[in-house]
DNA sequence: GCTGTATATATGCTAATGTGTATATATGGT
DNA sequence: ACCATATATACACATTAGCATATATACAGC
């Protein structure tokens, strides 16, 4: 029997490294574990990318079960995935901090964007 | 002027996930973690794989600062860089706490391994 | 309904990456 | 010097992965 309790058992390193592997997919976990939760827009801006090009890598690191998606009227807000494996969190944190300084322009570039959508909390969460 | 204690500060979270993004480097990297030091056909009989693809992906991860060699005789042993920073040392130990059960089979097929070379301690460490 | 904004996906292309095989280099023993 | 073992590298090939562009879908407001 599988508990429903288990934390994304799936997730191997292996899969995880692939997701990290790619420098944008890197920034967008790191800001999003940072910040909380982000909407696609913000993502966009913050990472000075086309919105293809942040929705592909999210939508693949949604695939693989590192971030969670909700809708908010127009906007889709990613966050990371709530029950994520500890190593796998423990890896984030690592990565943020040998990231530091990238991470820190990364939340600059965010907080010159205007504008940023109001959001509602999310049910029964945060 | 460049400190020389300082730890391989070149090394970035990209480096380090392209690095661990490969299955068999990945394993190298867990195996060389978790025995302290393993020379090239030791680990060519624990991931049975070919000796030019284990050569090929060692020498990639000396390159990029992960790992150390020391030649003994005819063989060559590699360790982890003792001066990995350590953000990199704890997405190691994350990475083995996630792979556990691939990490206690590469150490079972190692253990099958007759012959293996005996080392030296090696100068001024360990 | 229509229009604008936000987000997702499909397509064709290019570049990066890993692999096997063959070969080169290094060391030790005879 | 020659041979065996251990390790490293070169080359040609196949696969993968990311990208830009265009297009599709979802929602809000009128």
């Amino acid at each position: 029997m599988t508990t429903l309790s288990e934390p994304s058992a799936l997730l191997t390193p292996g899969q995880l490294f692939k997701c990290l592997n790619d420098e944008t997919r890197q920034a967008i976990m790191l800001l999003v574990h940072s910040e909380g939760e982000l909407c696609v827009c913000e993502l966009t801006h913050a990472l000075e990318q086309s919105q293809p090009k942040v929705s592909r890598h999210l939508s693949q690191l949604r695939n693989c079960g590192l971030l969670q998606d909700r809708r908010e009227g127009q906007w889709v807000y990613y966050r990371v995935m709530p029950d994520l494996p500890d190593w796998a969190l423990d890896v984030l944190t690592a990565t943020a901090s040998g990231a530091g300084e990238m991470l820190a322009s990364l939340q600059r570039q965010l907080a010159t964007m205007g504008n940023r959508p109001t959001r509602r909390q999310m049910c029964c969460q945060e």
